[in-house]
DNA sequence: TCTTGAAAGTGACGTTACGTCATCTTGTAT
DNA sequence: ATACAAGATGACGTAACGTCACTTTCAAGA
């Protein structure tokens, strides 16, 4: 009812008659009217732009449509942007356990000004084979179900830190990892190493593109990374 | 300028000091404050959600995020129904080549049963306690990485599964899966259960990255799980 | 015809995050 | 000392209603 009043106000419908005691009464027309108007609210007009449209006889409206689906584009973007930081965030958080919004906030302003930079820094270091495999490294910015397990991993490191690298609970998360990274990038060690070495420097990491990843974790991680190697070794030899 | 005033007006953001005429000054932590601001603005936080959190010594981050995540997943679907109604009607408007208000008559018929159905809103929860009445649903984002891995392994299946149960990339995530169950339940096989339990929970949505695991996965799982079996036999034997 | 209670009317303020005047005061450079 | 830019203050405007508080009208039953 408030909203039939507020029509009135701004005569964008007003009502056929009213009684004498001042009820509106709506038409048949007014009624199909209101309709319309409803409808081209969920299009996500405003109300001053459909009272233009409705009573100007020669409205163009393909071209009001087309502009309103430009306007409609601009926002899913936008939409899409936050949606990806806010899972960048989560996982982050996930792997980190605190967030820094301010580092945060200058990786993304770095990520959006930088995309050529980091474009060409990838293309010294790594070749186009590898560059191909770069693509499929864990995206924290999605929840598709191979990062996630990328996040877990890492995550689940992190929880069980304070027992060492020898635990057998990180020698078993660190196996996973290793398989996970084979089934990712091959049995290629040259990449792998590579990698790892952008990986441990912040600064590299950084130019690189790659997400950060708490110094900490990273030196825990190569730690119970050697010392798994070398039980391997111990096996096989 | 009328910003920081505002901020001010609202005990958002206070400055450090005042001169004696009454200018604001403001220190190297009321930056630091404000970037904050500005970052969680853009990922569509009110400001007084912002003031919330930031006063908030003990705030529930990974909580906050996932409701906002959901709020804008949520405005996301209506951006993408709007987009696609739009393209609808201009499509439309292209065949037919002249439009008026009763083609865009039919059209709301047509849409009219969706008006219907999305009026059900769905508020934005940004409290706990409203939360917990909704969706009591354990959410990938709200998961511990232990849960997350078991999440993602069974993820990762669903999206191979096509390729049947014989090939190696789904015969390396079960071996995965093999590996986490022994972890977690020991060497005795009965992880089946808990797969059943994780199962009970979901259904209710299945966006905001919350992977239900269906009846067919799990029968797909199962034969995997033979097959692996077998392989392993044969292995050893 | 009178009563009565629900529905409708009116007016006013609140909402968000500032933008934009108009007017006044301060800080600072010359 | 003076001039002038920069900041402060107060006020109104924005979009589309929601929500009081209070009054009036309409239609049905006695």
């Amino acid at each position: 009812m408030r909203t039939l009043r507020y029509y009135d106000e701004i005569n964008l419908l007003t009502p056929a008659g009213k009684t004498e005691g001042g009820h509106r009464l709506y038409g048949e027309k007014e009624l199909k009217k209101l309709q319309e108007i409803q409808f081209l609210k969920t299009l996500g007009f405003s109300l001053k732009e459909i009272k233009e449209m409705l009573s100007d006889e020669n409205w163009n409206w393909s071209q009001g449509l087309q502009s309103q689906l430009n306007y409609i584009l601009d926002e899913k973007e936008k939409i899409i942007n936050i949606e990806k930081t806010l899972i960048g965030l989560i996982n982050s958080l996930r792997i980190d356990g605190a967030i820094d919004l301010i580092e945060i906030n200058k990786l993304i302003q770095l990520y959006q000004d930088d995309f050529e930079r980091r474009k060409v820094y990838r293309k010294r270091m790594f070749h186009e084979k590898e560059r191909q495999l770069l693509d499929l490294l864990p995206n924290v910015n999605s929840l598709d179900p191979d990062s996630l397990e990328w996040v877990s991993l890492l995550g689940q490191l992190k929880q069980h830190m304070e027992k060492g690298v020898e635990a057998p609970e990180i020698q078993r998360i660190v196996g996973r990892i290793h398989e996970k990274s084979i089934e990712t990038f091959g049995e290629n060690d040259d990449f792998f190493d590579k990698l790892w070495e952008i990986r441990k420097s912040p600064e590299k990491s950084n130019k690189a593109g790659f997400y950060p990843i708490e110094q900490e974790v990273l030196n825990f991680f190569d730690k119970a990374w050697q010392v798994f190697q070398e039980k391997q070794r111990k096996e096989e030899g």
